[in-house]
DNA sequence: GAATGTAATTGAAGCGCTTCACAATATACC
DNA sequence: GGTATATTGTGAAGCGCTTCAATTACATTC
């Protein structure tokens, strides 16, 4: 910088205001000093501006499983609003590790970012917040955290829309798929679809425990439905997820005494990729990935901007419900 | 950290030695420097060290598409190897950007990162490397860049594997689905085909632009073919990606004069999920993301750590074939 | 033309660490 | 005991920037 400041014949600390507060020095002095900065090929040395400065102007975002695809779009909102007040995202994965969350935020904070944004593991609590050195901290897609900003969806709604949905086109033998005991958002889900189940009179629900979410249980449980008598099948089932949803789908579907959406009409959960990519595509509840991200990077900048006047706030999103052909013919 | 020397009662270098060259300190030293340190709760600063040592020990990676699995992989193992070396890891999603990709790298080089792995979006070249400050760099996924280290994987063999195999289980009329102009590594495993066929005496290759890649692609793809006289069929396909063969595989396989594989075998590209959630698992080239991060990050560690003597390496690993029930009954 | 105000520029003082020449202390050997 | 050799510990210099009080340049106004 110092090259800079003598190549275009300035003080050092007009080079500092150019890069920084362009308004604060005159057209000309900027294109000298721009003119230089490019002779110069001058690379700005961030490590030694955060040090200066006190804080930098990067925000971490510490994320949970990337390879699932909600979270991804997390950080794409978040991204996309950091972008419009021209502040740097950076990732860390923490690949489901206990110690892996612990040591990327560990490593944001020694770098002093602006702010943190954490998608955290399951049973995530303040003690996260703790050690910290003041810097701002917002939790996505977790809502039971106190002394932080968090965002989250609200999954006992998407039950309930995925069951009134059911409801609605005449569904009355309900079956729930998932465990409730498993995570919590799914045991959030089931209440919502017992909510509305009993706001209809002839109504009725059976719960199936799966022991995970993947499509090789959604097919056993297929296969366990396909043998039943028809009486005894339900006429609607209501899958925690959405690669559940397309296991069924994958056995129900090729049973030729069944005919989806007719006799059994299926959701999932989450919009999946497999929802839509299924040979008969799956109603589903699609969760706001990028509006999480979004509505947690407005939240944590207002921090950064105000510590002092910030108060936290949790904030709840809806899931919305998108109808495909595995409840309703097109 | 001042606060922490004079509590222990030692000199600021010493506190740094403590965390930076422990078996420079006696014993004794470290044992009192680290109580100062937990209990004053002292957090390294992290700008201040890349300042003074002129580098940090962090490096960062820029993915051209987080929302696909495949680089996921390669970040997760340039992590495993990074972890080994106590190395810190930090993303940047490119969201098939170019203009994100070029803002990631300079924020890298601006952050003074000790090294730096690319994933480049297609198109990539050496004006990549130009601007850079020293900071070595390897690209992932890419082999046609001089100047700078790359790992990839050698598509063409891809699909001479999957040719093969197909000619292997007595398939003699193949067909290549996707576009080898929409994508250089198509065009590679499309030369691969091309040259097992050629092997063979008795086999005919056909090739069919697809204009995607994705399930409905096949799909319309899976109708063509269902519609052709029986004799007209291929009797295996190669299709340039998974989600290709699984909209090949939905139609083909619900169409009941078609039985797969006996009629007709399907193999894929990636090992995607949607490779293995299907009703029919499909036979695919499985590429070694992990590997590649791995590898691309040992490069990386061993420029970071004799940039002199370094010289740049081109390594292309081999992807493997995975046989599942699209080809081969179990 | 002097007084006043505003805009532009300067440069020195740090930010919190690493590094390194040097000093102090302990250990080994003759 | 004295000298050489490790082993530890010290503290000042400086990394490349931001910031801010102080200075200078320039326009207005009466």
């Amino acid at each position: 910088m110092e090259d800079v400041a003598k190549r275009a014949g300035v003080a050092l600390g007009t080079v500092s205001n150019v890069i920084n507060r362009p308004q604060k020095v005159s057209r000309s002095t900027i294109e000298k000093v721009q003119r230089a900065i490019s002779e110069l090929g001058f690379v700005p040395n961030r490590a030694a501006r955060a040090l200066a400065a006190g804080t930098s102007n990067t925000i971490g975002v510490v994320i949970a499983d990337l390879s699932n695809s909600f979270f991804v779009d997390m950080a794409r909102g978040a991204e996309s609003v950091a972008a419009e007040s021209s502040i740097n995202v950076v990732l860390a994965n923490t690949d489901m590790r206990r110690s892996k969350q612990a040591s990327n935020l560990d490593l944001f904070r020694q770098e002093r970012m602006a702010g943190i944004l954490l998608a955290p593991l399951p049973g995530a609590d303040s003690s996260l917040l703790t050690g910290r050195n003041g810097t701002p901290l917002v939790f996505l897609n977790d809502a039971a955290i106190e002394g932080a900003c968090t965002v989250s969806v609200d999954n006992e709604h998407g039950g309930y829309l995925a069951a009134t949905h059911l409801l609605a086109i005449g569904r009355r033998r309900l079956l729930f798929a998932g465990d409730p005991a498993q995570a919590v958002p799914i045991a959030d889900r089931l209440r919502g679809v017992e909510r509305a189940v009993r706001e209809v009179v002839d109504a009725s629900l059976e719960v199936i425990r799966t022991p995970e979410v993947q499509a090789e249980n959604g097919r056993t449980l297929g296969f366990d439905i396909a043998s039943r008598p028809t009486s005894e099948r339900p006429d609607g089932i209501i899958a925690a997820a959405d690669l559940l949803a397309l296991g069924l789908v994958q056995i129900l579907g090729s049973d030729p005494s069944i005919r989806i959406p007719e006799d059994i009409a299926i959701t999932g959960y989450d919009n999946n990729r497999a929802a839509w990519e299924s040979l008969v595509p799956i109603t589903t509840i699609a969760q706001p990935g990028e509006q999480i991200g979004a509505v947690a990077m407005a939240l944590l900048l207002e921090e950064i901007r105000d510590p002092e006047g910030h108060e936290h706030a949790h904030s709840v999103l809806e899931p919305t419900l998108v109808v495909r052909a595995s409840t309703q013919r097109t």
